[in-house]
DNA sequence: ACAACATATTGACCTACATCGATACGACTG
DNA sequence: CAGTCGTATCGATGTAGGTCAATATGTTGT
């Protein structure tokens, strides 16, 4: 690979506590704040949702910048964001990327968000 | 009131079905996007927290500029987005205002990332 | 009415980021 | 090996948003 990319968006850690029921702390609120701006766009919420929803669970990426009227390049970009953070898992199987969704990543965001 | 405010943040629909379980459709989308983007802030994560654990579960505005080591407009624009949204309720008492978290609004995002 | 204090708004600045055209990389095919 | 196709990166652009100093608004007390 020639190409470095740079600014690797950080994996979201598991760690984050409900931050209704415990205080969170600075350091947490900017890795949280980090997660959630992933959600954060509507073109990154559609393609997690397409993914989800889709059979097996997979979806190639040649779909994409057609299901959501963006060009290929701005679709790469959200999954390269979305894959890098740990959102999402990548196979290549040939020439095209599927993608899944880490369901225990989502879950971590969702927990953060318990109430008492 | 002189001054009005022009851009007012939406307030957060109790619409959102969960994502990861039925598609999510462009226009929805874009509104729970931006629901998202209110979490998606350190300064905004760290007040709503505040709030949450404060006794009785409400906390003066006059405590977070130091709290969150930011200055008095910031705090004032984070609360205005937060409390437009619906996401915090605004009381005001005297020449005090005291803020509380609306668990319901808060509740419809954790929904969102219900998982199947 | 006036002074003091809490909060909101304005205006400006700077950075982050969503987007796309052009182009490079990588994999398959003939 | 050359052509084709799917995907990633580069470079540039426009816009959104977090921040603060200055100032306005509003409330309380004297």
């Amino acid at each position: 690979m020639l190409y470095a990319r740079i600014m690797k968006t950080k994996k979201i850690e598991a760690c984050c506590r409900p931050v209704l029921i415990e205080p969170i702390d600075p350091d947490e609120a900017v890795e949280l704040a980090a997660a959630f701006k992933l959600l954060a766009d509507p073109i990154r919420l559609r393609i997690v949702s397409l993914i989800a929803n889709a059979p097996d669970g997979e979806l190639c990426a040649c779909d994409l910048p057609a299901a959501l009227d963006r060009s290929q390049p701005t679709v790469s970009h959200h999954l390269s964001q979305l894959t890098d953070a740990g959102l999402l898992t990548r196979d290549q199987r040939g020439k095209w990327a599927w993608f899944r969704i880490d369901r225990d990543r989502v879950a971590v965001l969702r927990d953060a968000l318990e109430l008492s």
